[in-house]
DNA sequence: CGGGCCCTTGAAGGCCCTCAACGGAGGTGG
DNA sequence: CCACCTCCGTTGAGGGCCTTCAAGGGCCCG
């Protein structure tokens, strides 16, 4: 019931089409997890899937040197593990405390052998992995550090639609969002204080922005900015056209 | 028939566990494409599955300004298509002369019904193509241009494997190469001048090179150059432990 | 209050991109 | 047969974007 009281939550799984394994989740106990710790690590045998119920995680992989990558962030109602063989190809890090309650990965095989409708959610999941990282290849192979930053703030956005429509939230750490967008904390930070300049953000609590003008956001993730002129004192000129 | 005469992409789909399938696409006829056109394009609706028979294939999505990403390059006896759901995500381009046969989509999600093992051989090419998206991430995001060229090489040299051990065959042109690392044709061009003035490759006929230097390329494609030197006269440095 | 973590801001430098020119290979037509 | 064109690959020069290195401030907690 714990996972359904989240509206948001709901409707994503049932645009992800995740919905069906929710049930089979139900019957597992409630983990938690402290912030910073592991709750499955790169290179351990795949045993379980996992499924957020609160809190937020991020996906890890390393590089020989010790540089990381973050695949992505999963939240609320979000899997993890079905795309796994025998090994789990990444780690999965509590950014702040997660709940979450997890499967044996036989059981859900057995469950799949039975279950038409579980069978094709999976493909529905696999398939947009495969899409959100195909996604993510064209903005690190293409995307300059503002297109890059305001892309991963809309999908922020999205993921988050439903409470006022134009609040961001950023549970996780600078560090983390370099390591998702292939920048340095450096930039990052100096991206967003240039997008505030600009007028399209609003600094608001501690992890949090507003979004001012979600137009100029949209274009900014998706457009060549050859345009701009790149003056900090251009801050009013997309006030106009405020959003909403 | 035509498909098992290939030992070397036999043991490719042995290994990517999509053997399966082929029984299912001898049925079909072989169709070709000449060098330039499209297979299939983005956008259009996903009716059919491919089966590479022989050639090469590049997989291309493009931005809304007209740069392109290419998601990667398929040969014998490669699938493409499993991991569409209504529309092709992407286009597929014949790089030369490709001879592939088709199978319509609804044929196929019949016979995943009827066919258990079926199933296992589709998970299991879904997750190679996350587990490969993943590492191209890995790439684009944290790999310098010397990183990217030689991963790739090595790729390219694993996939041509039997032959003599030390070929590889580039049959795409400099601009594919490009943007599949996330490159300029000029950056690949200079930094394939580089390895060869290391002493790690060999130019040899028209798209191909030979592999003096094994783990040297090995370690350029994983390793921080951070302890280069960066001389060109430094060729001679890796002479001592040539490959083989 | 001190220390650690996080974030921001500044300055300098490097890596790669952009622009440009050139040479070779292959195809076509005079 | 060769001139001509186009495509492809290479090489050079210059500049821009982002990284690297460095310093400082805010916040939290022991």
């Amino acid at each position: 019931m714990q996972a359904a009281s989240n509206i948001h939550s709901l409707e994503r799984q049932l645009a992800h089409g995740t919905i069906g394994f929710a049930p089979l989740f139900m019957r597992q106990t409630i983990e938690t997890a402290q912030s910073g710790t592991t709750i499955f690590f790169e290179g351990d045998a795949a045993c379980h899937v996992f499924r957020i119920v609160r809190g937020n995680v991020r996906i890890c992989r390393f590089l020989s040197d010790g540089r990381r990558l973050i695949i992505g962030f999963l939240g609320a109602g979000d899997l993890v593990g079905l795309s796994f063989r025998n090994r789990y190809m990444f780690a999965g890090e509590a950014i702040d405390e997660v709940s979450f309650s997890r499967m044996n990965k036989r059981t859900l095989e057995e469950e799949l052998q039975l279950v038409p409708e579980l069978r094709l959610q999976l493909l529905s999941q696999l398939r947009d992995e495969i899409s959100a990282a195909q996604d993510h290849m064209l903005l690190l192979s293409h995307k300059n550090a503002e297109q890059r930053v305001c892309t991963f703030l809309l999908h922020r956005l999205e993921r988050n639609e439903g409470r006022d429509g134009r609040t961001i939230s950023l549970p996780m750490v600078r560090t983390d969002i370099a390591d998702h967008l292939g920048m340095t904390i450096e930039t990052v930070s100096r991206t967003l204080t240039k997008l505030v300049a600009k007028g399209i953000l609003l600094p608001a609590e501690k992890h949090q922005f507003k979004v001012v003008n979600r137009s100029a956001l949209a274009r900014a993730a998706d457009e060549d900015p050859d345009d701009d002129s790149e003056d900090a004192d251009s801050g009013a000129r997309y006030a106009g056209t405020r959003y909403q």
